[in-house]
Formats: C-alpha cells, structure tokens, sequence
RNA sequence: AGGAGCAGCCGGAUAAUCGCGCAGAUGAAAAACUCUGUGAGGAAAGUCCGGGCACCCGAGGACAAACCGCCUGAUAACGUCAGGUGCGGGCGACCGUGAGGAUAGUGCCACAGAAAUGCAGACUGCCGAUGAAUCUCUAACGAGAUAACAGGCGAUGGUGCAACGGUGAGGUAAGAGCUCACCGGCAAGAUUGAGAGGUCUUGGCCAGGUAAACCCCGGUUGGGUGCAAGGUUGACUAAAAGGUUAAGGUGUCCGCCGUCUUUUGACAAACCGCUGGAGCUUGCAGGCAACUGUAAGUCGAGACAGAUGAUUAUCUUGAAACAGAACCCGGCUUAUGAGCUGCUCCUUUUU
RNA sequence: CGGGAUGUAGCGCAGCUUGGUAGCGCACCGUGUUCGGGUCGCGGGGGUCGCAAGUUCGAAUCUUGUCAUCCCGA
C-alpha cells in the first residue's frame, strides 16, 4: 500500500487527469498522465482504477489493484519514476489480460510504459 | 471389508525482507518519524424474508389491501427453528412435504369419447318376467317360437389423467349395494390425546378433479423512506465569452431569469451516527428439543479512491477451493479444495 | 448501498392476463421469373421458450429457487 500522501483522491483530481488525455499503453496496462506540476517538490500522485465490469468478483479487483499498487511503491521508493516525476498524477487501468498475471508481469509492464512516455 | 445415512470440525503453516488501516504512547496542536497492540467470513455473497435504529406522514373504528395456512411450542420478530401428526419415498439408518375448505358459490377440464357434472338416461345396448300381437302343437288347460309394441333395466361402450365406489359370490327375464364378504371413502357415536390426530363400533351406499383459478374460512400487519437515514460545526451558493424560432417564463421587441456550447478552475470540508451487542466463552438449573434463566470471566475491524499485500525458502498432499466487512443483528438460499471425527443402517466374510 | 425491468429461431419482437396449436418481420435454403443479379411470386427448414425443482392429466404461461443482462436513484 502506498503511503496516503502519494494517493490521489478525490473526484474532481480524477476528472482532471482523465481530461488532459495524455494517454500510454501496452497489452495489460493503460496510464492517463496529468499536467505538469506548477510545484516541483510536491509529490506526484497515484490513482487505480478497476470498474465493476472488469471482473464481477471484488476478490479479484482487490488482487489487480494491490499488484499495480505494490508495483508502484516499489518503483517510487527506488526513486526510477523517471519522466513521471514532472506530472502532478497519473492513474493506471488494468487490461482483461491481467486478471490472472503475476506481479513479475505487471512490473514489467509497468517499466515499459514509463519507457515510452515523452 | 465394502456401500450408505445423519451430525460436526478445519478453511494452509513457519521464517526472512519490503509495506498498509485503526488505537495508544512520544508531542502545545497538526504533519512526519519511532515503539507497542490489533486488523475479514463460514458463507462477509445473493438481497429472498424478519427485526433493531433514524426521519417524514398518520394517530378512533370498519372495510379494503398485502401476506400467511396440519398441531403444539420457541423467539424481539419471521415465510425461521424445535418436537409431534398425516401423506409420500427408501430393505434400513433416514429423508421429503404450500398439508385449511371442492355438500357456500362461480369458472375450467383441450383431443378423444355416447357422456366431462344441472348426479345422465338422449345414443349404443341387455331382457321378454308382466300386458297385448302373430305363428305352430294340443280336444282343452297349456306349451313353444317370432318380432320387440307397451314396458323393465342401468350391466355393456374403440376413449381418456379422470366415467357416480373396486374385487368376488349370491340373485334375476335381464339387471342393479338389490343382498353378503373384504377393501376404499363418507357420516355419526364412543374412547384416547394439550392438539393435529389415533383406535373401535354403527349406519347408509351417498359425494370426479382443479383453490401454486376466482373465491370462502381463520390468522397477522399503522404507511413510507432508508445510515449517502439523520444530527452538529464551518464554508460555498464559482468565473469569463458567445448563442438562444435548438424547449420555456409574457402577445411582440429589449433586458432579466432559465437554458445550450466553449474555455478556465485538482484545499472548497470536518466531526458525530460507528460499533459493548437480542455479544462471546465456560459452569449450573429447567426443558425430549428449539430455547430460557442465572453466575463468573471476557472485549475480537471500523475504513471513506476505501486497510491483510508482494517476493523468496521450507513443509503438509504438487503449487490450496469458494470468496473481501461498509449501520447492526436473527434466519433462508446459493458457491466451496484436500481431509478428519463421532453415532447409526445395510451387505458379505471370519471367530 | 437501494430500487426496477428483461431473458422465446441467426437478429428484432408477439404469445403468458384466461395453462392444451409456439407465431410475425428480416435473414437462410430450394424453385419460378431474367441473358445474369436484385426486386417480386411460390414452397421449405430452423426454437432445450435462460436454468432447476414443484403444482396440474398436461407448463413458454402458475409457484418457488437460481443464473445472466440492462436501466434508474444517491
């Protein structure tokens, strides 16, 4: 779990980020990245999202969002956010391929993705 | 040994590293850091019932409506549970059961069939005892035959889920509960039981099915909304540009309100309710049991983008099923891996 | 979290109230018309009525349970 000031929260920080359509993904995960931060040391926070039509059951949401959450404190503490560290937010979105993938996958998937944002 | 029935248990373990929610300590306070404690289920699920709690409406009675439906008990309450009765299933342990009323009334019963409910005599049929007719035999009385006119009868009837009791015997012209025996069902009486009901006796032979069709009978229920209920303390009731016969407020125009499009705006909330309760564990007492009473001990999540995870190693049986609290309880239903325990029944073998 | 609705042929729907025959349109197949295709005419095939129990002689229809999908409110 992540550390609660590195959570995004509330409704109108959600929206926000969805409307800046800045937009990358691969074949298990989508990210939606915010604007640029108008404050450089305040810290770059992290949205999961897993809609109720991904999967019926709320034990197999809870796994997806706990692997992308885990894989995303393990990158902040390393420091390697890379380009993602000028952006106020960002939030992930799993694929229908992930539900039964390991934490290996989604790491990897992940390092991928900040690979190719400009 | 094999098969089966019932009841119950468990719901991965250990270690290391990196992490999270809540409470307490540290602290003037907030944030951060550190330490300690604690942190999902038997179904948390489906939301199918019943309550508690909160607010609004109502406040007397009747009807209506909805729901329930063998009996007795349990409970805060229930459509739940326990024990019993009847019926059905199983060799049995045991299991299932919406099971009031069809002589209160109405409706329906396709096709087939003579007929599907006003308990029928129309049709198909059976009979020729009785009365009449014709013929034959006889001296006569009378006997026999023919058709079935009057008449008698309700047995027979490819059907159908179902045909106004069934089987057998007697009886008759033919027949019929007309009579008898047994069976089924109905009614009355006696007896027994707290009751549903059980048992016995007698009677007459009278009664199709369907009420998860309308209905009748009996019983129960103030109605609605649901913790995002509801309460406390603060703050905001955003801004700009353009359009408006693309809806409207006036009959028209302008303006205004409203509304539409675009752009900008990521601090605009915090707390209570919120978990100590029809609580859990153990003992004793009452009860066949559900359950109740009492004594002692005990405190086991409380979030708000929403906490239990990730990685590695070892082990069980090869890596472990169904599945995540969101106001709280009591049930029901459904999903579920590998196994274990107790009692009981049946079959076979040995002593 | 709460409330409501719908599952019938490949697709879109009717039938359910009042239980006995499952039907309509498009699509599909065959055939006729045409030089050929379309249109049109004629004929035909195709449905576990979401699933499972029950009531009934008999269930798409009645009752109960269950599964799936969609919509609405906050």
């Amino acid at each position: 779990m992540l550390p609660r000031k590195y959570r995004l929260k509330n409704q109108k920080a959600f929206n926000a980020t969805y409307k800046n359509h800045k937009i990358v993904s691969n074949s298990l995960l989508t990210l939606y990245i915010g604007k640029e931060k108008k404050d450089p040391t305040s810290p770059t926070k992290a949205g999961f999202v897993v809609s109720k039509k991904y999967h019926k059951r709320a034990v197999k949401r809870n796994r997806i969002k706990r692997l992308m959450r885990e894989v995303c404190r393990l990158t902040l503490k390393q420091g390697e956010l890379g380009k993602l560290n000028k952006y106020m937010s960002f939030i992930l979105i799993p694929k229908e391929e992930t539900l039964n993938k390991k934490f290996k996958d989604v790491n990897e998937a992940f390092y991928n993705l900040l690979d190719r944002i400009k």
